[in-house]
DNA sequence: TAGTCCGTCTTGAACGATCAAATGCCGAAA
DNA sequence: TTTCGGCATTTGATCGTTCAAGACGGACTA
């Protein structure tokens, strides 16, 4: 129970008014260093604390970031990725003094719905959207609405005149440096599972494989006849391990679009390196390599991105510091990819990350 | 941008007063029909939504509950149970017209102070802890505060004058539920790959497998002989699957507390039937028979019983409808187990519901 | 000496909803 | 006709904060 602190209170024990309470808390600038200690030392021995809910009435902010947590989806593999931005994203937005108020939908049109919903009783301050793709409804409507967002995963296929701020994984990097460390260990025939070409996601992670082996010597042809498409799942992915294994020039290794499909290319039985994507717990389970992506500095860059738009020209910068993302002292080794920040502007409104190869039992 | 449409505006618009349009809302049967059309009419047309933050400082309620995402755990695995009983909570809250707030922490004494902040601040309603333990400090510190909650886990240890709210799955019969399954496959020396003594979870479920064991004739020496203690993790579960497969006598089967155990008992390479425990993406990936618990179900059991706090007597119940878990319809055969709800006086003040057996390849 | 400005602090109003109490209206009872 | 009770609706106050404007004293300027 525990009566409130308001802010009178605090002003009162201080012999101060209100409104100087405010200041010391906001605008510590315009009060008298003696005045702001006495006021601080109330605050500390009262243990006030704003009360946000009669702050946004007044400010219109709610200190709140929607993001959506996704439903369980075909295998569950993928939900991994999300869950795990979703923490990161909570972490660095406590930081920063925010709060992440989760929403779910089942599908991208039934999440405008959402969004009219949240705004209009909550007032989240900004959207982080997960997932985009081609004619992504979501992006269009919240910059119609002019509400901020930023979105885990680039603008595919968006037009210059309707940018966004956005953070990715270089995925086509990934497949890349996969591809790259099976031609290191002597591979030619380097075979890729990946999903029917129309996504941006798996259009890109093929692209990174097709071009090393392009850089590689490797004919368009011979390109074409070593890719294979197919929906994500485990069973999908042995079959079409398949489609490539049984023929009279078998390929000798494999990357992967997925975990999932790596792990069903692992099931089609042959003893041949295979290297998956999201280094899922499925994937290290079974030792399988696969390349991960860093979803916490995703999420934490996504807070900075967040922060510019919200703060405007971004004063008071609360999250100080460098993002020490740490090396990982995980199983396999370990090959951290340098981070890549592009700076149209002044302020970078962008960020496309790099992805690192954990290395297993399965190459 | 879009000026915000205040209930000022939804009373000019329908000519009566601010009072009468919030009675529409929040009591209904105070108002007379004709007034209740012509109102509600008007909200539609102006598209009215309370605003949160306004209702929250007269009512001093938030509509808000907050639950904590849990930080990667070692190799992952687990986090999944708690990322989709997340989500289940957040679909449950969403009915009931409560939304999810999350927040972090990396253990259980700092989440006291985060318990602290968040109700100075955003003031939630109600707290949903997952992984109760023996001497947990949460419960404790929210009983004394007299703050609602409910747990996904049971009051392990907690006297019976400071009980709460409370739901849980039984992993006793999950186990008991894996070994029948497997003394009808014939097999009579059943291992149980589980985790050192003295977590309450852990003991239940080791509880499940000894007592059917028991049950089915083997004696107490037998079953202690059986039974492998190690800490969770796949490498772990390997190395303990060997201690109880390189004997003279060896187990022809397992069960374990967890699928990184399972997984890792898999990896021994014999092949005998091994159950695992959580049914993970990774269980599905290989083929592995595992024990699922109902989370959706479990999410909605912790809304009503939460409601049941909060709203009192439970006076107009918006979640109606009954929560149709639905049957499954992946791989593998589900025994659907029947829902338990205790019931000591009048109302529920805790479910412990049934898990089920998801059979695959590996059993 | 009066006027202006600056730094510091205070006062009144407002955000948008609900609570509590008052009001007006109508028909039934006195 | 008057009075009363109940129903439907309205009015004023309030939640805790911040904004906008005002007050006050001292120093500096004209």
């Amino acid at each position: 129970m525990a009566n409130k602190v308001t802010i009178a209170d605090v002003a009162r024990y201080a012999s101060v008014s209100r409104q100087t309470v405010s200041n010391v808390l906001n605008s510590p600038e315009v009060v008298r260093e003696e005045t702001r200690l006495r006021v601080l030392e109330a605050v500390k021995a009262l243990g006030y604390r704003a009360s946000q809910a009669a702050r946004q009435m007044r400010t219109g902010r709610s200190q709140l970031i929607a993001a959506r947590i996704e439903p369980a989806q075909d295998d569950g593999i993928n939900g991994f990725v999300f869950d795990r931005f979703l923490h990161g994203l909570t972490e660095s937005a406590a930081r920063a003094g925010y709060r992440v108020l989760l929403y779910t939908t089942d599908d991208h049109e039934a999440e405008l719905a959402t969004f009219d919903d949240l705004l209009g009783s909550y007032e989240p301050d900004a959207f982080v959207l997960t997932s985009t793709h081609y004619g992504d409804p979501r992006t269009a409507w919240l910059l119609d609405q002019r509400i901020p967002f930023v979105t885990f995963g680039r603008p595919w296929g968006v037009p210059p005149d309707r940018q966004y701020p956005w953070v990715d994984v270089d995925g086509a990097a990934g497949t890349a440096m996969a591809t790259r460390y099976l031609l290191g260990l002597g591979h030619r025939r380097i075979g890729f599972l990946g999903w029917p070409a129309g996504s941006g996601v798996g259009d890109d992670r093929r692209d990174g494989w097709a071009r090393t082996l392009a850089a590689g010597g490797t004919g368009p042809a011979e390109i074409a006849e070593l890719d294979c498409r197919t929906q994500d799942g485990v069973p999908h992915g042995e079959a079409a391990a398949h489609a490539l294994l049984d023929t009279d020039r078998p390929v000798t290794a494999l990357v992967c679009a997925s975990d999932s499909l790596a792990l069903g290319a692992l099931q089609a039985g042959r003893d041949i390196p295979v290297i998956g994507f999201d280094d899922t717990p499925s994937a290290r389970a079974v030792g399988l390599t696969s390349v991960s992506q860093p979803l916490a500095e995703v999420a934490a860059r996504c807070v900075s991105l967040l922060l510019q738009t919200l703060d405007g020209d971004g004063a008071r910068a609360r999250q100080a510091g460098a993002h020490d993302v740490g090396g990982r002292t995980d199983e396999g080794d370990v090959e951290r990819g340098s981070t890549v920040t592009a700076t149209p502007e002044a302020q970078p409104t962008y960020a496309l990350l790099q992805p690192s190869l954990v290395r297993r039992r399965s190459a």
